[in-house]
Parts: structure tokens; C-alpha cells; sequence
DNA sequence: CTGTTAGCGCCTTCAG
DNA sequence: CTGAAGGCGCTAACAG
């Protein structure tokens, strides 16, 4: 039978209880050994009996020793399989360079859950330095969390607007896919991506087809409407949208998809219409995701785990107090395997 | 030019420079409105000048109002996408319950760093409850983290230990494939998992071999010894091994592989060798990941998102003072896809 | 509007 | 071996 009650029991009640000075409650926390055994349970008894929990933000400030944490924002797990890469080259890094920082891990699932999490942070001052994936920062944002100084490190695109964001050029890599897919012979070319918004996760889907956009145009060769499939970042989206496709009057002979994701959907589409990749149909993936590796999928390398690397080691300069430079990935770039081909 | 010296700079050193007293300072830094702009500004000025960053720790103290965590403890990505299907369920539940948790992500890649991780989060109390996946308990930290009472739930595999845990049978799971293969007119079937270890991690490949093992045993099967294939968990080490596999003079028909992943590696191998998938062998893995939907793989599912939002609803709840039961989760499913047939 | 003061819960001297 | 007292950095209530 023990209390109900929530209320704070702190190490005096402890003492009250055990009939000792709060100095050997803390003795016997800390286990510095100078204490009676006796005393030592009659203390541990109080404990336990009390349900004690010492306060590790009174112990952190008597201490003067921060518990140090890094904070990693992202979208709640929609396309969490890039964010996984990316995060993976976080951790790893961050274990080799490192052993005073935890990972504290945000995830957002609106723009006002996003402003919440952001206000919240710098207030709080939870976490000493902030690495943010896949999403936009608006003046306001921006302003806040530089007014609290708390270091922070966009990733996914180039670096673009006025604060430091790694990344690859998502323009540049729509083109190059395009561009490739092109020099293949390939000229009904499809686009599956995600919806356009103007919200607060970063428009990839918009970049990567102005890249799209530019390389037909370069090449002459139009742009047609039907062609461009636009929906949910989903594997079964992308699945039907490849349906939409190849049920046109004269189908695509390659699909330039926007993440890896969504091109297996439309191989699988592909495959279940009888059709054969990259045969009949060519698929081009983007991301190039440790699966597009176990699939056999051609696709864009975007450096998704490298971002992750650089990004810490930026955030991790910068909480040194070295005034580092922000890194830069190499380019996007083609990684041709089994789903594309010439046309015949 | 700002001072390179890192000695902490408090409110009294910026009430002192701006001339005010602390106070005032604690207003600006609060928005508390009542402050003259002039002496507002004079204090701002002071506080980037000494480059001042407020201590969360003291004002948490200060404040009454703890922030609240949740660790997540697993090995260092190394087997990572059920991990993070695991995380995910974890993450998005934890949403949807309750706000006032943050995810503290530990990972750990020995048995010093996880002993070492688990003393560290008992001694700081910087987590309110902790998720174990993956990962064994000694005896030693099974107390450790009691006498903390620090909430924790393992998830992994069922409960069988002294302390909650939640996941499904890896023994029946491994009966369930070795069986449902057999149902198909298989026999020369071969197992492909990771090596047998007795270290911190869970020996989840051990487990499933065992259920292996039983089903080949009641079928009056001959387990031979060179259709099993030990190695690290990993795509490309699978794939050696079934290629092992297929040059051996009787090869498999069918092949047991316990992830996934390697599932993936051995279809891989296969197709490499110019045979058919599952015309020539079929392959089943084990996971139910969502690449194993996204590749047509024949699987067995283990629930692992699931898994975690069980883990997270369970902890929450502890820490709510119900006392919940430790849930269960389904037992492991057979889902047959396009990767096993029938031998002919 | 602003300076001063009393804690927040714990750890660490310093006496006893 | 143990109790008492000062202080960690900050907030809030209280006088001016």
C-alpha cells in the first residue's frame, strides 16, 4: 500500500521519515560509502516506502553539470524512410565524435504543431543545438531561433535561404534524372511526386520537377499534362497514379518517380499489369535508400546518410565553438541498375 | 568579438552589464511586458554581448515543471528498419496519448556502452521511462533499473524473463514458417540468419532456428547442416550465403531466412544465378516490414509497429498509476506473397 | 515599471 | 559517521 498522492516528496521528507539530516539521504543516493549500513537502510526503507524520486533537475543544478542534448525535428514519420538514412548518419556520427550529447527526437504532424515544438524548444532550451529535416522555416521561426541562440542546421535541399541547410540540388537532380532517362531515347516521360503545398515541410516534389520541366524543355520536347501524376507521398499512391499512366492512350515508356518509395509502387504497378521493367516501361527512383539497392532500383543519389554525417558535424563545430563552414554534399547523381533501359 | 572564455555567464553578470537587477533581466527574458522598451533593449544588448544563454535547468527548478522524457533504447542501427517500424508505432501513439513526453533516443554498440548508458539514465533520471528493444537485461541491471523505479518494458519477443516485455513467439515463428513451407511440399529447406550470440543483444535468430528445428523434426525431417547459414545481419552477407546455398550439389528449394532483409539478399542471390523466384526457390523472411509488401515477399509477420505503440500505451500507462496488464501481441502470421509456392 | 528577497531540491563543505 | 548551512541559476511575489 503505498500513497496515492503525487505530490513532490523530496529528500526532506526522506530524512523526516528515517530520522536522519537530509545530508545522509544524499549519502546514501550518491552511495558515498560513509554511512552506517544501519542508517543506510532505514534510509533506503524511507525510500522506497515514500516513493522517492530525486529530482534530476535539482541534482543537474547543484551538480552544475547540463545533461547535454541535441534536438532532431521532422515531419511525424511520412517518408520516414529517408529521415531514417538521414538519421542514421546523425547517430553514428554523433556516437563516434561524441559522448556528451543524447538525440532527442521531435516529430511534427501540422504547421501549428511545428510553431508549438519550435516556441517550446527555444523556450525550454531542452536541447542545445538543433537539426532540422525536410522542413521549411519562416521569417518568424527563423528570427526566434536565432534570437536564442540555440545553433541549428537545415537538411534536405541546398543551401537556399539565410540559414545554414545541407543538402543536395533537388532542381538539379530532377534535371539530371530527366536528362538521363532522356539520352536513354526515352521522350513520353512521366513524373509521380508528391502533391505541391506551400506549408511548412520543404516542397521537394516542386524542385525536383522544375528539374523535370527544364530537361524536357531543353530537349524539345513537350511537356504533357497527363504525363505529371501528383498525389500523397505513398507507395500505394504512387502505385495507382503509375495505373493512370499506363491505362493512357499512349502510355509513358519511362517513369521519372520522385523518392525510391514511390517508384517500387509503380514498378509493382507495372508488373501487375503485365507489363515487363524496364522492358516494356523504365522506372527511375530517387533517394537511393539501402532498398532501391535491395530492389535493383535505378535511381538519383541524393547522399541521404551523408547529409545526416555532415549535419551533426556542422552542428557539433559550431557548439565547439569553431566556426565551421557549412558543409556541402556532392551533386545528385545517377545510379543506373535494373529498372531502365534504352528504347528500342 | 565576443569572449572565447565558456565560464557560464548567469543573470547577475547581464543585470550587472545592463545596469539593472536580476529581475528585470528574468522579465525580458519571459516577455513579462512590464519593462520600459529602453531598458529592455539595454538588457538584450547585455545579454548578446556576454553571449548569455539561460540555464533551463535552474529555471525548471525554479519553475516546478520538469520536462518529461521518454528513453528509447536500441542497438546502433544496425538492423535498423524493424527498429524503426517499432519507432514508429511508438512515436505516433505517444502523439495521439499524451503531449508531455519527448523522445530520448540511446543507442548503444557493446556491452560496456549499453551497461554504461543504463547506468548513466538510472544516475541522471533523465528519462521518466524507458523502451528496450532488442536488447537483453542482465541480472545486475534488471535491479539496477528496479531500485531506480524507473518504468521500463522490453520489446522484442514475449515475456518469458522476470521483467515485461512485449513482442511475439520467435520460437512458434519459426515453427510457423518452417511448417507452412513444409505444407507446400518443401523439405530441403535451408535457414539463413544471423550467428548465434550470447552477448547483450537479444538472440532472436537462436529463437526463430529453434522453431525451425521442432517443425523439421515433426515432419520426420533431416535438419542437414549445410543449409544452415550463420552471418551478420545483413543484406549483402545474406545473399553470400544463399549463394552458398545454390552451389551446393542438392541445393534448397526453399529458403528460411529470419529478417526480411536477408530474404531480400537471398532473392537477390538467386535471381543473380539466373533462377526464378519462386518457380525455382522460394524465399520467405521474417518481419512483415513494409519493403516486404513494397517487393511482394512472402513473410512472416511479427507486428512490429504494433509492438511499439503497445510498448509506449503500456508505459504511459504505468506512468499514469494504472497498473496495466503487459499486453500481448497477436501471435506471428504467416502472409504468403509472391516469393513461395508449392514444389511441384 | 523595477530592485530585492525567498525559495525550487539537491549536493557539498564544515562542524560536531 | 552525521546534521546543519550555503549555494547552484532562475522565477515570482513584494515592496517601492
Amino acid at each position: 500500500m503505498s500513497k496515492l498522492t503525487a505530490s513532490k516528496v523530496t529528500i526532506y521528507d526522506v530524512a523526516k521519515k528515517a530520522g536522519v539530516g537530509i545530508g545522509t539521504v544524499s549519502r546514501v543516493l550518491n552511495n558515498h560509502l560513509q554511512v552506517r549500513p544501519k542508517t543506510r537502510t532505514r534510509v533506503l526503507e524511507a525510500i522506497t516506502a515514500l516513493d522517492f524520486k530525486p529530482s534530476s533537475v535539482a541534482r543537474q543544478l547543484s551538480l552544475q553539470s547540463q545533461i547535454r542534448q541535441i534536438g532532431v525535428i521532422t515531419q511525424t514519420f511520412v517518408n520516414y524512410y529517408s529521415f531514417t538514412e538521414r538519421l542514421r548518419g546523425i547517430q553514428q556520427t554523433l556516437d563516434k565524435l561524441s559522448s556528451d550529447y543524447e538525440l532527442l527526437l521531435y516529430t511534427v504532424s501540422s504547421l501549428e504543431h511545428y510553431q508549438q515544438q519550435l516556441t517550446n524548444i527555444v523556450q525550454t532550451r531542452s536541447v542545445e543545438g538543433l537539426i532540422i529535416i525536410d522542413l521549411e522555416l519562416s521569417n518568424k521561426h527563423l528570427e526566434l531561433l536565432r534570437d536564442s541562440h540555440i545553433p541549428f542546421v537545415g537538411i534536405n535541399h541546398l543551401q537556399t535561404q539565410d540559414w545554414p541547410c545541407i543538402g543536395t540540388n533537388n532542381v538539379e537532380g530532377g534535371y539530371l534524372a530527366t536528362k538521363y532517362l532522356l539520352s536513354l531515347g526515352h521522350e513520353r516521360i512521366a513524373y509521380v511526386g508528391d502533391t505541391f503545398v506551400e506549408d511548412y515541410t520543404h516542397n521537394t516534389s516542386r524542385e525536383r520537377f522544375e528539374g523535370y520541366k527544364r530537361a524536357l524543355e531543353e530537349a524539345g520536347v513537350n511537356l504533357s499534362e497527363d504525363l505529371v501524376q501528383l498525389g500523397k507521398h505513398d507507395y500505394d499512391v504512387a502505385k495507382q497514379s503509375a495505373e493512370k499512366l499506363l491505362n493512357l492512350k499512349t502510355p509513358p515508356t519511362a517513369i521519372f518517380a520522385m523518392s525510391d518509395v514511390q517508384a517500387l509502387g509503380c514498378v509493382a504497378a507495372i508488373k501487375e499489369k503485365g507489363l515487363k521493367v524496364p522492358d516494356d516501361i523504365s522506372v527511375l527512383g530517387y533517394d537511393d535508400l539501402d532498398i532501391g539497392y535491395h530492389t535493383g532500383l535505378s535511381t538519383v543519389r541524393q547522399h541521404l546518410e551523408e547529409s545526416g554525417v555532415k549535419g551533426i558535424e556542422y552542428l557539433l563545430g559550431v557548439l565547439g565553438n569553431k566556426k565551421p563552414a557549412v558543409p556541402k554534399l556532392p551533386s545528385p547523381k545517377i545510379i543506373p541498375r535494373q529498372t531502365t533501359r534504352a528504347l528500342n
